[in-house]
DNA sequence: GTTTATGCAAATTCTTTGCAATACT
DNA sequence: AGTATTGCAAAGAATTTGCATAAAC
């Protein structure tokens, strides 16, 4: 099945460039120009991500959310990264982290790591009150 | 609005106990005794969930799962703990593991660290090849 | 012209909610 | 007795799918 260009695909790349975090498909949807179908929108998102171009994240909200990754840059996407996602339960913000993770993993247990997510408090609505994490 | 104590609430937290790992709501369902609705199994979840007794992990198959967490004990559940969830990717099991865990987070973010979640494939499953994580 | 992509509507899956009946304390 | 809990059915929300039409190559 061989993938075609269409404007649907390149528009939402750009939004999802030019945003730089991880969006929701209704965080996409409002930022593209024309109307494009729900549906659609999934389509071309799950493409992205079997082709490493994006790559998904569920957040604790239990959602999902695309991000080009700026840290993994254009080339091929490693599925396997070890990098964070960071979501703020204040703005639900998703962004990717640079830190660089080790992970302390049982012996025995085979498992690259992926869809490492962190809630919190980002730059700016980093409030010590009401943590309330659940 | 003080809690009651009934058998559905005691057979879920012992179900949760004996297993010792993350279960779902369909887990947790086919493991009890009598039949107990789906409505009820979610709501006694969730009080567990709000008195700190069980701890909700969100797969990154967008599933809620639920853990009495043997590390943690007894004790009072603390939100915002530092340890991770594994879930196999063959066999889905969802464990708590021991790991403590070093997050390295940009200076300017408050973030205690919760619901982490590590996928691959567990000492049992552990299959060396198809590792498609998506 | 053939095959992929899209839009629309409908189906799925997971989770929550309203409400009347039931069970705790 | 009074209030929390349960079951059932229905509502919600997120995502996927079927199918006919439109657009790419």
């Amino acid at each position: 099945m061989k993938r075609r260009t269409t404007s649907s695909k390149t528009e939402i790349l750009e939004v999802l460039k030019s945003s730089g975090n991880a969006m929701s498909h209704e965080m996409i949807q409002t930022e593209l120009h024309r109307k494009v179908d729900r549906a659609t929108i999934y389509r071309v998102l799950n493409q992205f991500c079997e082709d490493g171009k994006v790559h998904k994240i569920v957040g604790d909200d239990g959602k999902q959310y695309f991000a080009f990754c700026m840290n993994c840059g254009e080339k091929k996407h490693v599925h396997s990264h070890k990098h964070l996602h960071f979501r703020c339960l204040e703005c639900g913000k998703v962004e990717c982290l640079e830190s660089e993770l080790s992970l302390p993993l049982p012996s025995g247990y085979i498992g690259k790591v992926h869809n490492l997510l962190v809630s919190g408090y980002c730059r700016e609505c980093g409030s010590e009150e009401g943590n309330n994490f659940s």
